[in-house]
DNA sequence: TATTTATTTAACCACATAGTTAAATATACA
DNA sequence: TGTATATTTAACTATGTGGTTAAATAAATA
């Protein structure tokens, strides 16, 4: 059960409902029925969604008669982005070649993998 | 139970023990034991971190002797960090004071907001 | 062959998650 | 006041996750 910030915004975004979301909400603020409309689950599951995605700090909720208006909070993905792009690198396979190089000297001084 | 490979992605990124194997492994291939050593839990559990981590591509693991070096694999975080990608500009603020900007325009009907 | 080392699998536990239906709450309105 | 609408909470089920220990598997070595 990881509490922090990061594996709680993670863990928001592992879901793909949970991703519709906050894609209708990036287009503006929106009621819980009106997120739960182009979704076949129940209203109740919808809360839930929108649970974790406050408790990951990526949505808030106002007050607007019996509506509980949704908002995106966009500010926790700007960590995410950034611990994933530390490994921008290793994706874009520019240093690749130099890694391929130490991994071909260490080869050549013993079999076993020993950091 | 999300299985769609950007869910994959991120549910394999939401627990800190798995990004610190990640972390790890982009310093180059380990062994799972030297990937153990660092954490205060079994070994198992280890194979269990790289068997999600597996499944989401961000892992592949190799045959050494009775080793099994682990290697980053890190193309699934590009599409992860597309995605949050998305986002950016409702966390960057750039264009969010021209949306208050229309909104006010909007709200007040021909008043001009100071700035 | 038997032993040691590295790793995985099996069986289990506690707990979180994703869903359900039914009931409770909050607000607007006739 | 009572009713309709919007949303949440409660209670429940099924499944996934993260951990354990014990046993099984794979390969090197004495």
């Amino acid at each position: 059960m990881p509490s922090d910030a990061l594996s709680a915004t993670f863990a928001a975004l592992a879901d793909p409902t949970r991703r519709a979301i906050l894609a209708r909400l990036a287009l503006g603020e929106a009621s819980v029925t009106e997120l739960a409309q182009p979704f076949a689950i129940s209203l109740p599951a919808v809360t839930k969604h929108l649970k974790v995605l406050q408790r990951a700090g990526l949505v808030s909720q106002g007050r607007q008669a019996q509506w509980r208006p949704c908002k995106l909070e966009a500010e926790p993905l700007q960590n995410a982005a950034g611990w994933i792009e530390q490994y921008r690198r290793h994706w874009e396979q520019r240093l690749d070649q130099l890694d391929d190089y130490l991994r071909e000297l260490q080869a050549q001084d013993g079999g076993k993998p020993q950091g």
